[in-house]
DNA sequence: CGGCTGATCGTG
DNA sequence: ACGATCAGCCGA
């Protein structure tokens, strides 16, 4: 039942002013936050690993570039906390939090989580399994693989548009909490992924993510 | 290991 | 049409 690799389940949540802030400052502030969601199979829980930032309205690879506030983009629109998934390329979501305060639409995409405990490693691995259907018969699931990449992530954590537009600051089966500490010079910071048609904003250095220990 | 490609659908 | 992607396949 308890294995190793057990963080302690006490953690506190994250609250509103920590997502009140701008993007740059979330995403980095996210990092080795644990991420918690109920799914069919229990709890699951991922340490935070990466993250990119979108800054609104003036950032041409963010959905909501040029006030772009559409039925799909309001959930950025909201009080920092507000989950934001969306369908991309027809199959995989995205997860994203809003940033910032009501009106101003910066977010941050999670891109990457490690399982914080056995039991999270044990769920995702069935969820990523469950989604590989029924045709699936590539039956390992590589734990660098299991929740690294935001469609992977999703499926292992078993987060999907139902999810969309959740106040992750109230809700008790979708919300961060505190995890571990990562010291600053342990973040990279590199370019942004799959945003080519940004133009100068495609060169920006607003994704974050974890250094490994080598 | 790195590069290419098909899958698949809501949104603008 | 097209994309904030992934898995599988290919060749090296």
């Amino acid at each position: 039942m308890t294995g190793k690799n057990v963080l302690p389940q006490a953690f506190p949540r994250l609250e509103r002013p920590f997502f009140a802030r701008d993007g740059i400052t979330v995403s980095r502030e996210l990092l080795g936050k644990i991420l918690v969601h109920d799914t069919p199979f229990g709890t699951v829980r991922g340490i935070i690993t990466e993250t990119e930032s979108y800054m609104g309205e003036t950032d041409k690879a963010s959905h909501a570039y040029g006030g772009r506030r559409t039925v799909r983009t309001e959930p950025m629109y909201h009080d920092g906390g507000t989950s934001y998934v969306y369908l991309i390329y027809g199959m995989y979501c995205c997860m994203n939090i809003a940033a910032m305060t009501e009106g101003i639409p910066h977010a941050v995409l999670i891109r990457g989580v490690v399982p914080a405990d056995d039991k999270s490693e044990e769920r995702m691995t069935l969820l990523r399994k469950e989604r590989a259907g029924s045709g699936g018969r590539k039956t390992s699931v590589s734990l660098k693989h299991l929740a690294d990449g935001p469609g992977r992530l999703c499926i292992a954590m078993g987060i999907t548009r139902a999810d969309n537009d959740v106040d992750m600051v109230e809700s008790e089966s979708f919300y961060v909490t505190e995890g571990i500490s990562v010291r600053p010079e342990d973040i990279c910071a590199g370019k942004r992924i799959g945003i080519d048609y940004a133009q100068e904003a495609a060169d920006y250095l607003w994704r974050f993510y974890i250094k490994l220990p080598q």
